[in-house]
DNA sequence: TTATACTGATGCAAACTTTGCATAACAAAA
DNA sequence: TTTTGTTATGCAAAGTTTGCATCAGTATAA
């Protein structure tokens, strides 16, 4: 005859009424079965939780010790089934997140911080790594979204883009173009450039090409930096000019200024991307979150 | 159909065999009865606990949830009925603390002597275990303080240091060092050390480590002990000197003596260690006792 | 003293749950 | 294809819990 959770129900029933049969009303059960309910639980225990006249119950201390136990392992009961069920509908765990750094400008931020206000028990983890690498990442299942610019099309893999952005070119103060409204890439075929490193920014620079190539000349190129901040450390530094998305105002230091270039109309890509297998409920929402936020319009699901 | 234990219990099974009828067999019960269980534990609950297939169980990430609160309470309801038990045969209460070898020493015994003679109806269980284990215990609700070394910041605990010690050598009767009034580390160069094990003593002997290697050798290591009185007796025996930390003097057997190490001001630090949640009664009145022990002159709360 | 009212406990059969056995169903390995 | 290893299912037996009727005990009122 093991004890059970219904031992414990019954139990804290006739402690709080201290009456049969108002607690067996409470329960739902005939007072009988709680009457016989009760002396087998203290009959398992070894222990008198009540002493019964035929007037009145008292609880023992042993069985106010009891109750505090009792009351305690229902209610962790009631969490830990909780939990697990929200565990299951995915609003407890983990979203690994790579980013690049001209994913995680513009948008992304807004995106992941309401993400997280409207689901706070579902931790975020992001680092940084580029396009190429989060590939690998999300085959290895080391992360389970990246945040990734141009257009990634891959079987196995769903992407939604979360931006398009225009390029611009990033001057400092000092600079003849500073204070421009706008500059032609032609322009551009006397001046120092600075780019980000061919490893790192192989996906980006490969926008970059055509436009010089379109324009008629190669780019002097002096200097690279491997981050964004890098690069723009090295344009405050005098070093050259740059050219980069809209979303990099967001992190522009002052005195560098970013400026539309004439006739160009390509736009770079923020995409997410994720495997579409392999999927759980914590992804399943933030998915579903994504498409709320960007289709804002469609209703459908 | 109401949860119970018995789900409780047969959900841990299978979880740490993942397999049905190994599980059944170490429950007892045959393997259908075990399988429409789970069964209906998965439907009440509303999740889905193992991926099955005709080949292997695995859990599911809300089973390793559930598994945790189970256990949680599998062990917690042991304890409630344990200290319903006590309580009828006069105990008011229970102290479960687990303790490694090193932080029994010193100051640890007189602190739980004087509890214990100021609540003589707490009644103090102690198990002997190493810090690693002592945090899982926690978790777990097996032990409810743990006396520990080594600084062990976790969320959800608090600490309270009881001691700081110093690094003394052991040496036996006849040994050149019996006698000194001090020894440098450096004269241990060609000195057959007895160590704790590394499995048992990773904390501790992650001390040693960097103190020999600033007195520039490696240590000639002998004979590995598991417990301090292990590694006395083989001091004892001749079979070499070894580091210890100055409470050992409680208990060092005679023929031995502690010698203190020169210019080594690392100290082992001893912590008392529980998990903030999950309070009660006698775990408060202890921990109001330990902060007036160990900070008298404070008159707060 | 006796009757009444209120309390928890007990006998018993019905309802429900859990169990074990035999075996199905399925997939991987031989 | 057969064998082996695994969980799931059908079904009847065993076990547990329940509700009804009723007992037994005691305080209160007549």
């Amino acid at each position: 005859m093991g004890i059970d959770l219904r031992h414990f129900r019954c139990f804290v029933a006739v402690a709080e009424e201290l009456h049969f049969h108002k607690a067996a009303k409470r329960l739902g059960v005939a007072q009988p079965a709680l009457s016989r309910t009760i002396l087998n639980l203290e009959h398992s225990l070894g222990v008198t939780l009540f002493v019964r006249s035929n007037r009145n119950v008292e609880i023992t201390i042993a069985g106010q010790s009891f109750l505090k136990g009792c009351k305690e392992i229902l209610n962790r009961t009631q969490q830990i089934v909780q939990d697990a069920q929200r565990v299951h509908q995915g609003k407890i765990g983990t979203l690994r997140i790579g980013y690049t750094d001209n994913a995680i400008n513009g948008y992304a931020p807004d995106l992941l911080k309401n993400f997280q206000r409207s689901q706070p028990d579902i931790s975020l983890q992001l680092t940084h790594s580029v396009t190429a690498n989060q590939l690998a990442e999300l085959e290895e299942g080391i992360i389970d979204f990246g945040f990734a610019t141009g257009s990634v099309a891959r079987s196995g893999f769903s992407h939604l883009c979360i931006q398009r952005e225009l390029f611009v070119c990033i001057v400092y103060e000092g600079h003849p173009f500073f204070g421009r409204e706008s500059v032609h890439i032609r322009e551009f075929s006397d001046e120092v450039m600075i780019q980000g490193t061919p490893e790192k920014w192989e996906h980006f620079n490969s926008y970059l090409t055509p436009l010089y190539r379109k324009a008629g000349f190669e780019p002097i190129v002096s200097q690279m930096g491997m981050a964004t901040s890098d690069i723009l450390r090295l344009v405050a530094c005098g070093m050259g000019i740059t050219i980069l998305t809209e979303s990099v105002a967001d992190i522009l230091p002052p005195k560098l200024k970013a400026i539309p270039l004439q006739e160009i109309t390509d736009q770079l890509e923020t995409i997410i991307i994720w495997r579409t297998d392999q999927t759980n409920n914590a992804k399943e929402h933030f998915v579903s979150f994504l498409k709320k936020s960007l289709f804002p319009d469609t209703q459908s699901v």
